[in-house]
DNA sequence: GCGAGGAGATGACGATTGTCATGCCCGATC
DNA sequence: GATCGGGCATGACAATCGTCATCTCCTCGC
């Protein structure tokens, strides 16, 4: 038997999720959450031997819940589920130890065949993604510009921006000149969405 | 029996809400489709007399799709189901004839209970959501300003903007200004933001 | 010690943006 | 037909933004 730890902000989608697995007489559901801080917890106490987590959640993301799995409690495979197919979340999930990346818009027949692959051991990763992944590279932008951009996406003004991540006004302009740059982007929104679309956020 | 049509973009958890669905023996799934466009189409050909649909999909959204089933087949019942809690959807879908609205925030047993009481007749509004629209109002935008605040979110510069709405560079500076004024943003950046979470766009 | 290089700051610049006053055109209303 | 108001445009202005050259620290490697 599959123990299946579904963590998944939505609770009508957790729930029909869990109905879909429950057709499968392999695999038993034991344990649901709707928080990515919960998740760690809840797979120690039900025992679960694959998670399935979705990437936006309160609390704690899929992907870093997968890294605290894979650290913690390393014989549970995570199996990452998620709206979007963004390269930049792919690489990063793969980074934190998840065995399985699937879209949600991928057919239903997929995901108990998908959990039974991550279970015995192999990775599962739709190959079309696994391509565009490769050939986007990796983030272009520095650490500093990452910080500024994701900044920029809460504050308005340059001022607000600075005084978020403490740096003067000036240098917060340079680093989002660089990125705007580096992105080929035309101003401060375009490069946001540019970056938030590969997943470089 | 009740014959449901659902109406989602993403495959599984289109596959995820047809298991749900096939748990309850008053209910029966008969069509499942992908895009907007193929709701009335499919909700005829299948006989359904309830349409479960989702807003966020290709071809057609699933508040235009609930108007088209009103005036073409007035005799299915709309059900819309969205991950979105934006007091303006809710308005435009309850104005585009939906008979019921329901967030997939709410729990999974919900779903069964609000199509049984859509297909009899009744309303289905979450509580809370319905206070919030009303307390909400209307938008506040000219259509104009809406226009252009929507170009706006599609293209960076003015210019652009501009041409795509075919109005003068100046004319779309005083339409947004007036749109940042009304949404008491400090930039169109941040307006768009806001128009967007109010579900005015 | 010393140079290289990255993080951060500064100041200047031209371009773009946000704001406002003003004017024209046209349909609606009295 | 006069008046009013909305849609649209123009021009001017200050504030902000995007870009660039330059400067100071600080750290690392030799």
């Amino acid at each position: 038997m599959i123990r299946v730890l579904i963590a998944e902000d939505q609770a009508m989608v957790r729930g029909a999720l869990a109905s879909l697995l429950g057709l499968e007489d392999d695999i038993e559901v034991v344990a649901e959450v709707g928080r990515g801080d919960l998740v760690v917890e809840a797979a120690r106490t039900a025992r679960a031997t694959v998670a399935l987590l979705d990437i936006e959640m309160p609390g704690l993301d899929g992907i870093a819940a997968a890294a605290r799995l894979a650290s913690e409690l390393p014989e549970v495979r995570s199996l990452i589920l998620t709206t979007f197919g963004r390269p930049g979340f792919l690489r990063r999930a793969i980074e934190s130890g998840a065995r399985g990346f699937l879209l949600k818009d991928a057919p239903a027949e997929q995901l108990a065949d998908a959990i039974r692959e991550v279970d015995a051991g192999q990775r599962v990763i739709d190959p079309a993604l696994a391509a565009a992944a490769i050939a986007e590279g990796d983030s272009p932008l520095t650490e500093r510009e990452h910080d500024v951009l994701v900044a920029a996406a809460l504050h308005a003004t340059a001022a607000e921006i600075a005084a978020h991540v403490h740096l003067s006004e000036g240098t917060v302009r340079n680093y989002l000149s660089g990125a705007i740059r580096k992105l080929g982007a035309r101003n401060r929104a375009e490069a946001l969405r540019i970056a938030a679309e590969k997943g470089w956020l």
